[in-house]
RNA sequence: GGGUGCGUAGCUCAGCGGUAGAGCAUUACCUUCACACGGUAGGGGUCCCAGGUUCAAUCCCUGGCGCACCCA
């Protein structure tokens, strides 16, 4: 079989997405496990209606490369795959199709629009899925699940109903941060805190039954101060205390509101008097619990004033109503100051618009019960969950120990309906079914029919997906997969994702299956370009995956983002470095079809540990090495290093140095070292993609397919060289200095490449003789010398200095190079010079070490023995390099 | 304001108590029979600054300075 000519990654990869998916190599099997011990990882499920971002990419090149590793460590992987319904986003995106339309989704109707949302999922469902094949992720898509199916409601259902019943599940009417475009209520996770410039309005308010006299305060909101029912000032405050317990007529109304007396007011900052509008601002909902205040709401769902205040004022957009209520006051000499001011003001994450604190009644989670926010928590800390890199777990423990009520209803229609139902006289029933709502209401009532009008919310997104490692497993049901594969292994995810899901996760975990939902938590970086900064579509700085691997390939686009995957830093994505990765590939193509060109080709009786030829066992013995050292690398999660060791083996050892060393061997006299020769060549190759594969899957299937594999790659199992003999380094280590150094002394004297001169060799213990003796041909060859000839017998009656020697000290071994009327004495003087110098002064600094008695006395024996032993070479070294200046005149 | 991480070659980053590394870029040479997406050789670094610990600090500690992110 030969390989094409060119490396054409597309043909490849489409070949082998369907030939893996369609012979089972993705499946999990629960139902012939044989001997093998399951391996689970869940897919954080991307957004149904999503399309495969930089982000997914690297997050799922990782699971992938992961799970292929385990699959050929004789795991029964179950890597489980799914979407997420992702409620307000999708939502969104309907919406914004029917207001092209001329259409909104409350004319439509419930039932209506739930049907336009689903026709848009049918629609472009599928597109991310169908994105994560091209990627190669060999998940087992006949698992596939959807956080709104029929399974996943159930478990959602089924999870909602008990928590209400143990009272972890609750309503309550309170300040939520109010979405007011998407007009529906948020949590504290969705809100963002953005920092804008502003202004610090000073308002007058008159203090009532003194004419004249007024108290001041401060406020970024002056709307809001419609909806003011008391000013605050510390109890303390050396002038203005004296004034609790009066009251102030507030502007605009003809209302009188208290100065009451709280230590919210900070006597440093502002005027040290604050308004009080606890209906609009969480600060100020707490000092108006504390004082009984009323909580007065002056905005309506759409955060337009409404009939509380006013007449005038009634229906004004909040921003309108600001200029209107400032332009007033002013009219009326109540304004005493604008300041600008710079503040954080809390913004939608979706819909970016700012969000308004808001009294409504909505459903809350008690995340901080100990029996869910302390489990999770205490399971981190006892270590049955660990974060890698683990400084992960300082922002885990930090959200934990501080854990908020989490408010999950939200007032959209996409999503999983709230299971309570309401009676005729508002009580509420809480049930799996209508029918079983029913039976209560009537146990409740004591009639017979009764009309029960169903809550018209759905539950926040990331309650599903919190289920989402079990209830992807068949969970309530005890199924064959949940009792198998749960729990699972590793989640692999991103740190911004730590509270939304990692946290919820292993809260709602402990809580229904007794046991933390993955072992390991393996947090990777975001993706960002090469300048640092986040790629977004309107900074236009993104890099689309898919044209990424149209242009380089799949395997190009993997291997680099795991080579960049630097434990806790972020990825600065160039297409440069994807340059670099699809280059890698392209040496290995051509590697391999050098070797299979030479006929290599795998030899299923070949034995490594039985190899005859040096330079054989050496590739060998470094394969060994290589193989333990990208397993380990792979058990640790470092995807870096593990590429990395595999980029430097192919590159730097198996093409610059074993494919060269091997040319004389195959083109030699002796069949017997050209046979093993070729064996060795396949074999090596077949070990390095194997353990290439979990990163660059469909070239290393490719090649493995030409070199012989009979069963796929993706099903063989991973190298254990451990049984294997070390590599023999010192005789090889001796040749690659030997070429290196003809090597650099031609490059730097300008001899001409055309050009090949004689070795003398000068001095060689028996053991370098015989490896410039075995090794002659590759010497020639790679250090492009004529001959090796003994100094001694190829004297000639001229001076060194006259023929023009450049001398090279390798080891215990000198060597000359003859290269009359070709080098520069001068310069072949100045680089020996340069040499010894620098030698000199490392020789210096090492004597100097020795001499001192602490070094000696302190420093580990080993340390002290490595620093003679430097100094013994060091002098050796400077002796022969002695001679060969002294044999110049120099 | 609280917290975390990062400052190492022109760029992007490894490394780590015992004489500084890679990739890319760059320079010179090479159409050497797998590969120019290549080969060979080279240049390039007060390892942010200042103290401290240690026989020994790029690495550990303290304090700065700068950058990024998270939380309030």
């Amino acid at each position: 079989m030969t390989l094409a000519t060119t490396y054409d990654p597309a043909a490849i990869e489409a070949k082998f997405t369907e030939v893996w998916e369609t012979s089972g190599a993705y499946g999990a099997h629960p139902e012939a496990p044989g001997n093998k011990t399951p391996f689970t990882i869940m897919m954080p499920p991307p957004n149904v209606t999503g399309s495969l971002h930089m982000g997914h990419a690297l997050t799922f090149t990782l699971q992938d490369a992961l799970v292929r590793y385990q699959r050929m460590r004789g795991r029964d992987v179950l890597w489980q795959p799914g979407t997420d319904h992702a409620g307000i986003a999708t939502q969104m995106v309907v919406e914004r199709n029917l207001a092209a339309e001329g259409l909104d989704r409350r004319t439509l109707g419930r039932e209506a629009f739930l049907k336009k949302v689903w026709e848009w999922k049918a629609q472009s469902g599928g597109t991310i899925t169908r994105q994560l094949r091209r990627l190669g992720a060999s998940c087992d898509w006949s698992r596939e699940r959807f956080t709104l199916d029929e399974g996943l409601n159930k478990a959602v259902t089924r999870v909602f109903v008990q928590l209400f019943k143990e009272g972890l599940i609750y309503q309550d009417t309170r300040l939520v941060n109010w979405d007011p475009k998407l007009q529906t209520a948020v949590s504290d996770l969705e809100v963002e805190q953005r920092e804008v410039k502003g202004h610090l309005w000073y308002l007058k308010y008159p203090i009532e039954g003194e004419d004249g006299t007024f108290i001041t305060v401060a406020t970024t909101r002056p709307e809001t101060m419609l909806g003011d029912v008391a000013v605050a000032v510390h109890p303390e405050h050396p002038t203005l205390s004296a004034l609790i317990g009066k009251s102030v007529r507030l502007p605009l109304t003809d209302r009188v509101i208290p100065i009451i007396g709280d230590t919210y007011a900070d006597p440093e900052k502002g005027t040290g008097a604050v308004k009080i509008t606890p209906a609009h601002d969480f600060n100020d909902y707490e000092v108006g619990r504390r004082h009984g205040l009323t909580m007065l709401s002056v905005l309506d769902k759409e955060a337009r004033l409404n009939e509380s205040v006013p007449e005038a004022y009634r229906g004004l957009d909040r921003f309108d109503a600001r200029k209107r209520i400032v332009a007033d006051l002013e009219a009326l000499g109540l304004l005493e100051k604008i300041e600008p001011h710079v503040h954080v003001v809390p913004h939608g994450d979706r819909s970016g618009v700012v969000l308004e604190p808001y009294l409504t009644t909505q459903w809350y989670c008690d995340a901080p019960h100990p029996s869910l926010g302390g489990e999770a928590l205490k399971a981190v800390q006892d270590g049955r969950t660990r974060f890698v890199p683990q400084l992960w777990e300082n922002t885990y423990f930090s959200w934990m120990e501080n854990l908020q009520p989490w408010c999950i209803s939200r007032q959209l229609w996409w999503g999983h309906q709230i299971p309570a139902w309401y009676g005729p006289d508002g009580h509420v029933f809480v049930a799996e079914t209508e029918a079983e709502a029913q039976q209560a209401a009537r146990q409740h009532d004591g009639r017979m029919d009764i009309t029960l009008r169903r809550d018209e919310d759905v539950l926040d997104t990331w309650f599903s997906s919190a289920l989402w490692p079990f209830s992807t497993l068949g969970w309530p049901e005890t199924t064959p997969e949940l009792e198998r594969y749960y729990p699972t292994q590793t989640l692999i995810t991103g740190f911004d994702i730590i509270f939304f899901w990692v946290a919820r996760m292993m809260m709602l975990s402990l809580k229904f299956t007794g046991q933390v939902p993955f072992k390991d938590i393996y947090i990777h970086a975001l993706v960002r370009d090469e300048k640092g900064q986040k790629m977004s579509k309107t900074k236009g700085n993104v890099l689309d995956p898919l044209e990424v691997i149209d242009r380089y390939g799949c395997d190009a686009l993997r291997f680099t983002l795991a080579n960049l995957s630097t434990p806790g830093r972020d990825i600065r994505l160039a297409p440069a470095r994807i340059e670099g990765g699809r280059n890698f590939a392209t040496k290995l193509w051509n590697a391999t079809r050098y070797s299979l060109m030479q006929g290599c080709k795998l030899e299923p009786a070949f034995d490594p540990a039985a190899a005859q030829h040096v330079v054989n066992r050496w590739i060998i013995g470094q394969t060994k090495t290589l193989a333990t050292r990208v397993t380990a690398e792979l058990d640790a999660y470092r995807f870096d290093l593990a590429s990395g060791a595999l980029y430097a083996f192919v590159w730097d050892v198996f093409c610059d140095w074993y494919l060269e060393f091997t040319k004389p061997i195959l083109a030699g006299t002796s069949p017997e070292a050209a046979r093993e020769t070729r064996q060795t060549t396949a074999w090596v190759l077949s070990q390095v993609v194997r353990l290439l594969h979990p990163f660059t899957p469909f070239i290393t299937e490719e090649l493995w397919e030409n070199l012989g594999g009979t069963k796929p790659l993706i099903t063989a199992p991973w190298p254990d060289l451990e049984s294997l003999p070390a590599a023999p380094e010192a005789e090889i280590t001796f040749v690659q200095r030997v070429i290196s150094e003809i090597r650099a002394v031609r490059s730097l004297l300008n001899v001409p490449p055309s050009s090949t001169p004689p070795l003398h060799v000068v001095e060689a213990p028996p053991a370098l003789q015989g490896a410039l003796d075995r090794h002659r041909a590759s010497i020639l060859r790679m250090a492009r010398v004529g001959e090796i000839v003994d100094a001694h017998a190829a004297e000639s009656p001229l001076p060194l200095e006259e023929r023009g020697t450049a001398s090279l000290v390798v080891g215990e071994a000198v060597l000359r190079l003859p290269l009359a009327g070709i080098i520069d004495l001068d310069k072949e003087r100045t680089r020996l010079t340069s040499e010894r110098e620098r030698l000199t002064s490392d020789l210096q600094k090492t004597e100097a070490k020795l001499a001192d008695p602490t070094f000696t006395g302190r420093a580990k024996p080993e340390v002290v023995e490595e620093h003679r032993a430097r100094k013994t070479e060091a002098e050796a070294t400077l002796a022969r390099l002695a001679s060969a200046l002294a044999a110049l005149g120099g």
